[in-house]
DNA sequence: GCGAACTGAGTGAGGATTCACTCATTACGG
DNA sequence: CCGTAATGAGTGAATCCTCACTCAGTTCGC
């Protein structure tokens, strides 16, 4: 039965001895695959998904795959924290520059659409796929998620107590619907072509509702 | 809906003929697969719930279910026909009777946010769960999805007509930004308990958001 | 008894994971 | 510098397990 083994050897293929860096365990494959997979994800959906088809998306053999992750499921999870984790703390440095509360919650619209303008699958995996794995969505992201609404409820917090925010609403509800409508406007722009402008001319129109919105009664200038 | 009798092995009872109307299967199986399945489809997610589970949550067997649905699939389409379906035109019933723009789209916020109160599973299902069949999301909620933000859009174009909104916003965006605050308030209020307010509270002040930011620049008529 | 409604063990397909093997590259002895 | 051995990343067909779905049989209302 090992015999057949003999004959596999089907494609030299010349091996993709590529960036003449480390010989060894090409540090490339596992962002290949993760590159890869990010690409059929967004196409198939995680369920729908073969991990042959990961692998031939990435050039790689089947079982290279699990040199890398150890299961299917990992390989979502090392998505989310390879890239969204690190814009997640991205967002964290940049945020402090931006001195009054509107401004920082402008910047938080503008980054989280900007991230994903041009990385249209990214932003499909995150938005669809990435609800797709109910233990990963409960075990791993929603914590994720509830820091994310915190850091949102806390520039909410700041604005209302320094009287550029409305007082009757809730921080954390606003952060909520806040995220759900960036969340909506990114996951119509990923299915399916969403208008012409673009994520970016979205982010601005999003900002001023919600700016305005929230903005306090009667005299406070903030208006804008 | 707990009902008595019907142990799992062989069941005695008297076959309920239920709505006396349609003289094929008891009505009613049919409703408590669909009512087992939001409950469990909102546990386990859909790819990772079995049909198996199905049935033994709906005190059937196994073949039962494909007696009442032609596959797993069609279950999660059906719970879409049966509800949801019903619930958008109800919302397009009744959304005449508001004769003003604002006034519809509060009534539109409150109808989707109070459609789900109460209904902790169901606002799963519709939430998250429906995202993870792509080819339902793809070739069958889509159209529906977007004939309802169509819906809420035209609403919005109607209140710039009317000069009872700024027009410096894109109706679709605006459609899209709220359906999604909604979307996400759901969300996190199904996964695990908000806060203590409840959707109905949230409605409120997503709507006070949402209108305010909406005003026309001049002077805000709902300003209040 | 007849047949519609129901049952649930069994089946087969699909697909994730494994593992025996290949071979480019490196290490080393002379 | 060579030839030879050792190494381990990479491979992909075989394995094996997990369900969605089937259907021969049972139950029960009429």
């Amino acid at each position: 039965m090992s015999e057949s083994s003999l004959s596999s050897r089907k494609s030299p293929k010349s091996r993709p001895r590529a960036k003449g860096s480390s010989s060894r365990r090409s540090g490339d494959k596992r962002e290949r695959i993760l590159t890869a997979a990010v690409r059929v994800f967004a196409k198939n959906g995680f369920y729908a998904t073969r991990v042959s088809e990961v692998a031939k998306a990435a050039g790689v053999a089947d079982g290279t795959i699990y040199l890398y992750f150890r299961s299917k499921e990992e390989i979502l999870v090392s998505l989310f924290e390879d890239r969204v984790e690190k814009l997640l703390s991205f967002m964290n440095e940049r945020l402090p520059a931006h001195p009054t509360a509107p401004e920082k919650l402008r910047a938080v619209i503008e980054m989280q659409l900007g991230l994903l303008e041009g990385e249209r699958d990214l932003a499909e995996v995150i938005t669809v796929i990435l609800r797709q794995s109910s233990k990963l969505m409960k075990e791993y992201a929603a914590p994720r998620f509830r820091e994310y609404l915190d850091a949102i409820g806390r520039i909410v917090a700041l604005g209302q107590h320094d009287g550029s925010f409305r007082t009757d609403v809730s921080p954390g509800i606003v952060a909520r619907a806040l995220f759900g409508a960036l969340d909506g406007v990114a996951l119509t722009w990923a299915l399916g072509r969403a208008d012409g402008g673009g994520l970016s001319r979205a982010a601005v129109q999003v900002a001023d509702v919600f700016l305005l919105g929230l903005s306090p009664p009667a005299k406070a200038p903030v208006a804008k």
